[in-house]
DNA sequence: GATGAATGAGTATTCATTCAT
DNA sequence: AATGAATGAATACTCATTCAT
């Protein structure tokens, strides 16, 4: 059993459910059995430990794009990213969160500046790769707008409408990208 | 001049730019030039303050939807809630992040939990009110959909993507629903 | 209604349920529905208003005292003495706990010290008087020893035993007393 | 040097001298040179520390209790206590007065509520032990009225009489109960 | 790699008291 | 007599971080 990778699983799973800035490190060390200094021995500092789980997110990410297939039409593509980000929200409902999260609170926002941007620009990359080949003129832009529905529709359904209509929004959704 | 009121505004920009859970209330006092216990003299705790800040600003959203003109069509009622919407979004940016702020973030979602409810349910009943007007049997995700683009928007362009390109995004969602 | 006597008469009741240093002036202002300027209108402090209670206490075991018929033996002055004793002591065990607290606490203790030696030495001077009638050589240690003896049944009926058998005890000591 | 025991030694004296509510963990730092994160560190909180220490006394107590010889008559027994016990009382007086305190104080008294009960039916039934072989039928009630009389006497000297003949009280007492 | 004692700066909160009205 | 806004000093407690072992 490695202690590294328990307290990164450990962490991820508190820093989840009660925020980041509300996850002492005393509870991480609690829920994993390690003393303190552990933690400093292997991440340097609390930001430390956070970088470190962001960056196995987006590694996760970059790794489930890559190996899709290549041989789909581009709304074909379009509807399986969709169906891939409708399970994994329905599935890791507190994770999105945390992602959510980080992101938009200013003190975390700081730490991970390099990491979000890095990510981010990832995803509109190969994003606009399939709109180019739908509507290459209008691409960056529809592009930005597709991003921005997916983010929004986490956001309502996680922070917001706790009766939001997950399962009829998927079908419209998936209807619109599917014919475009 | 209200020191009550005073410490509101000062409060509010405070949140807005540091994020709540990093905005000690020595800030807001020495800023606002007033003692710690002026603040919980009037507010009674942290918490108090916060909720009263999201108070006012729901007060202030629910005033601008009702005091719209009524003789607008459905389509031009809403291609002027998306004008205000870009308006006010590049104008207050920080105040913008703040509220997404607060409902993402566990510890204050808690503590704001039934205004946020009252805020987000006011929001849809007045977008579904619009949607009826135009496509009774789908108001409901239309509705939905509507308010998740515009978050989504905002957060891509608050907290994502520095070179969002705004302007575009907006232009093209103008388009979308003044025909639909 | 007096509002001076009101608040004393709240006073009093909270002291004793929670202790004078845990009970804040506002509790008091809050059940008595009076503003705080109030209360050091009339009582110019927190401390004053103690010492007004404590005062108030005296003068009633004064009066108890000298009312008394003289008219007794002094054995049966005695059992009189402990028959009103018990019957105070369960029903007021608030007010007999208030006593015993301020008493003890260093930081009340200092604040009432002239009136507690007061009420005690008027306390000892009349159980002297009893006991110069039937031991007069002893009287001094006889009446201390009566007095430690109803004060430590007050501390183990009301701090310390759950189930003193204090009816017994009653029992035990009018017995003991009634033919000394 | 133990910091642990070191701690706990300082605040017994501090908490005896001014009373646990007015001695602020300020002050015991700064008496035992060490940082206000220590205490937390070994107590968890301020009553956590006042719950150490009484459990310390009682474990004093019962010490002194269970070592005492059993070839003595029950007179004898009774006789050693009371020597002990006023040994104590005048050595001790701040010691006595700290454990009157916490056990009269409503809201100390809910902290140690477990333990002050642990402690006292550990005392009583001590006592009782005594007073079977003396008077089995009365022994509780003796067993009562000899624990309140000294508690009694420890009031009276410590907190209300400033001119307590203690010795006299002490030979009064012991004749008492060596020909009981 | 691993522990845990120790630090110190920070933080919300309490509360008696004052004072203008 | 009565109010309540305002103060400021005090206080328990938190927590990331360091470091000797």
């Amino acid at each position: 059993m490695d202690k590294r990778e328990h307290l990164i699983e450990i962490a991820t799973n508190l820093f989840s459910e009660r925020g980041f800035e509300n996850t002492p490190l005393s509870a991480i060390c609690e829920t994993a059995n390690v003393s303190k200094g552990l933690i400093f021995h292997h991440f340097k500092s609390k930001n430390g430990l956070l970088r470190e789980i962001f960056m196995k997110t987006t590694k996760l990410i970059v790794e489930i794009n890559t190996t899709k297939s290549e041989n789909l039409s581009p709304n074909e593509h379009l509807t399986e990213l969709l169906e891939s980000f409708f399970v994994q929200l329905k599935a890791d409902k507190l994770f999105f969160q945390f992602n959510l999260n980080v992101i938009v609170q200013p003190s975390t926002r700081e730490v991970l500046n390099d990491l979000i941007k890095e990510r981010s620009s990832f995803i509109l990359r190969e994003t606009k790769t399939i709109f180019d080949k739908i509507d290459a003129p209008n691409s960056l832009v529809k592009s930005h707008m597709f991003i921005a529905e997916l983010d929004g529709i986490a956001l309502s359904y996680l922070s917001i409408y706790e009766d939001f209509p997950l399962k009829q929004i998927k079908e419209h959704i998936i209807k619109k990208y599917s014919k475009q």
